[in-house]
RNA sequence: GGGCAGGUACCGAAGCGGUCAAACGGGGCAGACUGUAAAUCUGCUGGGGUAUCCCUUCGGAGGUUCGAAUCCUUCCCUGCCCA
């Protein structure tokens, strides 16, 4: 066994604590701490992921870099892939049921989640467990057994139970299972500390009572805020359209980012970009006192994160990138080009737009061009009837940001 | 098990035999203005077609009618109340 050094519990609770939301018990967590470095023992952090969604955005990697500070202190991140909650379907935040996945697909996305998550965890101090593992082997008895630790009124506590119930939109008994579920997940790997959302508070908190109840030693909760979507309003996420991937490509991501808010970029610098307490405070007084103009900050900002998940250059590349497509008017530097197959090189306009797969329908086709938000090697089509000469490759715009070389494939 | 109220487009919600592809609000998209911000204004928002034309859609399946989202039958689903 390597000897392991843990830093001292004051430096390791500042660290834990910074940019976090919530952390409970904190008594409980020095006490911890204090115990792990006696023991020379890392303390088993927890975090659960959802396979259901395999594509991970900068509003998981708030959560994520706090598993990651845990690690760098030497203590042991666990994720858990929840193959088997993921049939039942979360219904945090949620005002509906939510559909319930197969197990072959949460394997595959599990795998998918683990080699994105891995752009900001460490691989070392890390444990991945599939939690089928052990929800699967539960028979009935041991369901009901589990189900009686908990009570309908302490699930009604948790606010959109409660809303729902109220508003008479259906709770099915399987979700009101999930919290109990994913609680059994921390009892089975007897994690010491959860992270979490802020909309998980709920979840975490039953993780430690079921914990009490099976005679364990119940976890500490650490609270990540969420980070709204590029709308500015909603939580980030797949479903709602308004999340910035992880894969996105450099021009992408610097883009999304400088489409938020105003009001989210000291946010994004803080939890997206991981910028340090002095450097938000810096950019917070100059946003305040006018000597920072918020679209300089924003620019900081996607800066920032793109060198996360890129590096510095194609950052700066991104941002050139930008500069020359929004305030040049420019052409972007990389356009693809699509190649239509037909007889005829000259083609109508509304046509390319669908095979191009710019326009889902003809319908919308006609539509934007009807609004004015086509160009054509940058001229504006006001016909939809336009017959293009496609033997020449032509520059298509269409609609804010989408750009693409059309040209007739010969031979 | 009984009674009542419901299931409409991405969401909320009108419509209750033809003038309904379906009011209105939200969202989304496009344009103007900008900093691809916010706010504001304008337009669009099922699909096909260059025309007040056709097709698909109002929980599912049948039926009545010249004609149904609107009436009938039946099935499925949800909420509330009673047991």
């Amino acid at each position: 066994m390597k000897k392991k050094l843990f830093p001292p519990v004051n430096e390791q609770m500042d660290i834990i604590k910074s940019f976090a939301e919530e952390v409970f018990p904190e008594d409980e967590l020095v006490r911890k701490l204090e115990n792990s470095i006696k023991t020379n023992m890392p303390l088993k952090v927890k975090l659960g992921c959802d396979p259901s969604k395999p594509d991970l955005h900068i509003g998981h990697s708030v959560v994520l870099k706090k598993l990651r500070q845990f690690q760098d202190l030497g203590h042991k991140a666990i994720l858990i892939v929840g193959d088997f909650t993921a049939m039942i379907g979360d219904p945090s935040g949620r005002n509906k049921t939510r559909p319930p996945l197969t197990m072959e697909e949460t394997r595959i996305n599990g795998k998918t989640y683990l080699e994105q998550a891995t752009k900001i965890l460490s691989p070392e101090n890390l444990e991945v467990r599939f939690n089928s593992e052990w929800l699967g082997k539960m028979t009935f008895a041991d369901v009901i057994n589990l189900a009686s630790k908990y009570t309908v009124a302490q699930i009604l506590e948790r606010d959109d139970f409660a809303l729902r119930y109220k508003n008479g939109i259906p709770i099915s008994i399987h979700e009101i299972l999930y919290p109990l579920a994913q609680g059994m997940d921390s009892v089975a790997i007897e994690a010491d500390v959860e992270l979490g959302g802020t909309d998980q508070k709920f979840n975490l908190i039953v993780g430690r009572e079921l914990q009490k109840a099976f005679g364990k030693e119940p976890q500490c909760v650490v609270l990540m805020p969420i980070l709204e979507g590029t709308d500015g309003v909603e939580k980030m996420s797949k479903s709602l359209g308004n999340y910035i991937a992880l894969t996105d490509s450099p021009r992408e991501m610097f883009g999304k980012v400088m489409s938020i808010p105003d009001e989210l970029i000291v946010k994004y610098f803080k939890y997206a970009a991981f910028a340090s307490e002095a450097e938000v405070s810096a950019m917070e007084k100059g946003l305040k006192d006018g000597s920072l103009h918020p679209r300089n900050a924003k620019v900081e900002t996607a800066k920032r994160i793109v060198a996360l998940y890129y590096d510095n250059e194609t950052a700066e590349k991104a941002f050139q990138e930008f500069e020359k497509i929004f305030v040049k008017k420019d052409i972007p530097d990389e356009v693809e080009t699509f190649e239509i197959e037909a007889e005829q090189p000259k083609q109508n306009i509304v046509e390319i737009l669908v095979q191009s797969g710019l326009a889902p329908s003809k319908k919308e086709a006609r539509r934007i061009i009807d609004q004015g938000g086509v160009y054509v090697d940058g001229v504006r089509v006001s016909d939809s009837n336009l017959q293009l000469d496609l033997s020449q490759k032509k520059l298509i715009k269409y609609g804010k940001r989408k750009f693409l070389y059309v040209k007739i494939k010969n031979g």
